[in-house]
DNA sequence: GTCTATACTGGGATAGAC
DNA sequence: GTCTATCCCAGTATAGAC
């Protein structure tokens, strides 16, 4: 009986994932305001109207593209963390953005385009959450630069992400994706230049 | 004769005016898609429907404000010019952005991120416009980089205008002026340390 | 040349059928 | 638990009065 449940609960949850990834890439590509609950509903591949069955408000589904997001960084986080030097692991994780260079050229850090627009909003509703990602990624950076016994790790972490955010704005902003590489390469020697306070 | 249709026309451009510059400033705080022509005509006081008068759509309303962007722009660079050194003249431009900070850390860089929202934009309309005043700005450093007799002025350019835009998203995404300062700081001090190639 | 009243549309949200 | 039909509002744009 419980397990008769199971399947359609199980449906259920899918198409709530689909929607929820659905929501991620769109919202990426198209920006929040410019996006129908019928355009994510159409890439879900879920009749429009049924939704609602799944989120209360198109804030709702924003903010599941949010956890997308997030859920993303940590995977990718974790995956980092098997390289034994916090070095190698900042590197990486700048190859990883300019191997996403066409991505970001045509439609800018997904987190970073959210920021943006969510900032613009006066009601206090989702305003910070972008914001808060943001942070994630700039703890788990400046975690890195602490390990090697780097002065200011919170201000390099400020230095690289901002680095990052600068270049894939202006990589979008000109659809040119090379200023990813050039800048990506120079974020390298940059990290290999920084050296302990003696 | 001529003279006595003056004053309307003097006054018709100033309305014009008025409205440009409300939405310049409006559409900076709150997004192009958030913003209504009604926003607009109410902070530049003019009544609603007569918006239609001096622009036909909304999208010349934005246009506007890009014009008033660039020319505000010029306007920064002329100024500068009196200072003789390129090298002064970046350290200045540097400055004027801390000197930002607050309406930074609340509202981003008005071109970048009016950039990233037309980036959203599926139709070819406006979609690069905010990218060419950027490229103008990057143009103008380009030329100062140029002056210093610097190799690869260019990249340098988008260096320090993605350090611009980097540090700009980031304080108002995490609605934190002091990042302009430290990051301010940090660019000027990279300023400093380029010497021309030997 | 200036402004008002209003038509029209798109899209978020809901009630309720199946 | 799934989906359809529809309501309703916000907001752009226009027709036309003054």
């Amino acid at each position: 009986m419980t397990d008769s449940a199971a399947k359609p609960r199980a449906r259920a949850s899918e198409k709530r994932r689909r929607l929820t990834a659905a929501a991620a890439r769109v919202l990426h590509e198209q920006g929040v305001e410019r996006t129908t609950l019928a355009d994510i509903a159409r890439a879900a591949d879920v009749p429009v109207g049924n939704v609602y069955y799944y989120f209360k408000t198109k804030d709702e589904l924003v903010r599941a593209a949010l956890s997308e997001h997030s859920a993303h960084l940590d995977e990718l986080t974790g995956e980092l963390a098997r390289l034994p030097d916090p070095r190698d692991r900042l590197k990486a994780l700048i190859n990883t953005w300019v191997d996403q260079r066409e991505t970001a050229a045509r439609h800018g850090c997904p987190t970073g385009t959210l920021a943006v627009e969510l900032d613009k909003r006066a009601d206090g509703t989702l305003d910070m959450e972008a914001g808060a990602v943001l942070r994630r990624l700039l703890d788990w950076a400046a975690g890195q630069f602490r390990e090697l016994g780097l002065s200011a790790p919170d201000d390099l972490a400020v230095t690289l992400i901002s680095g990052y955010q600068g270049m894939s704005l202006l990589a979008n902003a000109l659809r040119d994706p090379e200023i990813m590489t050039r800048e990506g390469a120079r974020l390298l020697s940059w990290l290999d230049s920084l050296e302990p306070a003696a």
